[in-house]
DNA sequence: CCCTGAACCTGACCGC
DNA sequence: TGCGGTCAGGTTCAGG
C-alpha cells in the first residue's frame, strides 16, 4: 500500500491525535514482523508522552523523551486511530493505547513492515541507526521531517550520482540510497512525466534530462500528497478517507491500454522484479 | 562497489 | 468449489 505520499498522508492523519498524548499500554498480538517487535518496547513508552510524529523516507517516527518508535508499513501495512475498545480483526497486530480512550492500531497482513525502538543519543536529534543512516535525500521539503543531514535533491545530484551506473534509470531512482520515497507507482509516473524510458541506462542520461526527472519526481509526489495518496486496494489515510491520486495515474497499472497522451498501446516489462509500464512513443 | 535475483508473507484473482 | 499459478504499493541480503 504505502509509498511516500501514503506514508505522509498517514503521518498527517495521526499526528494531531498523538502529539502530547500519553501511552497507557501496549498490546502486541503478533510480534513476527519483518524483524521481531522488541520485547522491551512497552517498558520504553508506557507512561511516556508522544512529543511529535515525524517521518524520514517511508519510516514514521514517534518521538518520545528517550527515543523513537520507528514504524515501517512495508507492502501492506496501515495505521488507524480508533477506540481502544474496538475488537481487533485478523492482522491487527499492535495497539498503542492512549490516555484518551483511543488507540493507534497497526495492521499488516503480509508482515513486511516493522515496529522498532531507537534510543536517542544524549539529547541529540540526530538518528543513528543503520536503517536510517545510509538513506538518500528527501525529494520534498516538508514540515514534520527528520533530517539526519542536509543533501540537496535536484537534477545535478541525480546526474552526479548516476555516472558509471549501468542499471536502468528506473531501478536507479527506486534505490533508497540515491533518493528516498520513490516506489514503483511514482517511479513509473515520474519517468512518463519526464519523457524518459525506464530501461535507459542510468549512467547514460544527460544532465538536462535528469533536471526534468528530478522536477517530475517532486511534482508527482507533491500532487499525490495533495490528493491524499493513491488508493489501489484499501488504503485509507488516518482520517479514513481514500486517496484520490489513482485517477491521475498515466501509466501505472495501464499496461496494454492506450497512452493518454499519444493513444498508442503502453508497453509493460519487468525491471528489477517490478512491473514497469511506459509509452515507447512518449518516452525515449 | 555494482548488479541481479531470492526471500520475507498473505490474499486476491484468473484459468482450468 | 477447489487447485495451482501469478501478482501486489518494500526492503534486505547473498552471490556472482
Amino acid at each position: 500500500m504505502p509509498e511516500l505520499p501514503e506514508v505522509e498522508t498517514t503521518r498527517r492523519g495521526i499526528e494531531p491525535h498523538l502529539t502530547g498524548r500519553q501511552i497507557t499500554s501496549l498490546r502486541v498480538r503478533e510480534s513476527r514482523l519483518r524483524w521481531p517487535v522488541p520485547d522491551d518496547l512497552a517498558s520504553r513508552i508506557v507512561t511516556e508522552r508522544v512529543i511529535a510524529v515525524r517521518r524520514r523516507a517511508k519510516y514514521l517516527l514517534l518521538s518520545f523523551p528517550r527515543g523513537w518508535v520507528l514504524i515501517h508499513l512495508g507492502m501492506s501495512g496501515s495505521l488507524r486511530l480508533l477506540d481502544a475498545s474496538t475488537a481487533p480483526a485478523k492482522h491487527d497486530h499492535i495497539d498503542f493505547v492512549l490516555d484518551d480512550g483511543k488507540a493507534l492500531r497497526y495492521t499488516d497482513p503480509r508482515r513486511f513492515g516493522a515496529v522498532l525502538w531507537m534510543d536517542k543519543l544524549e539529547g541529540e536529534l540526530e538518528i543513528q541507526d543503520k536503517l536510517i543512516a545510509g538513506l538518500g535525500p528527501e525529494p520534498l521539503i516538508l514540515p514534520g521531517l527528520e533530517y539526519p543531514r542536509v543533501q540537496p535533491f535536484d537534477g545535478a545530484y541525480l546526474y552526479a550520482r548516476s555516472r558509471g551506473k549501468k542499471a536502468p534509470v528506473k531501478t536507479f531512482i527506486m534505490d533508497n540510497h540515491v533518493v528516498v520515497g520513490v516506489g514503483n507507482i511514482y517511479a513509473n509516473e515520474a519517468l512518463f512525466m519526464a519523457g524518459i524510458r525506464p530501461t535507459r541506462e542510468a549512467g547514460a542520461i544527460s544532465l538536462v534530462r535528469y533536471k526534468r526527472l528530478a522536477e517530475a519526481i517532486i511534482e508527482v509526489l507533491s500532487r499525490a500528497i495533495e490528493q491524499g495518496g493513491t488508493t489501489l486496494r484499501d488504503f485509507v489515510g488516518g482520517d479514513g478517507k481514500p486517496g484520490y491520486f489513482k485517477q491521475e495515474l498515466q501509466v501505472y497499472g495501464r499496461g496494454g491500454l492506450n497512452c493518454r497522451r499519444c493513444e498508442r498501446v503502453l508497453k509493460e516489462v519487468r525491471l528489477g522484479q517490478r512491473t514497469t509500464v511506459y509509452c515507447a512513443c512518449c518516452q525515449r
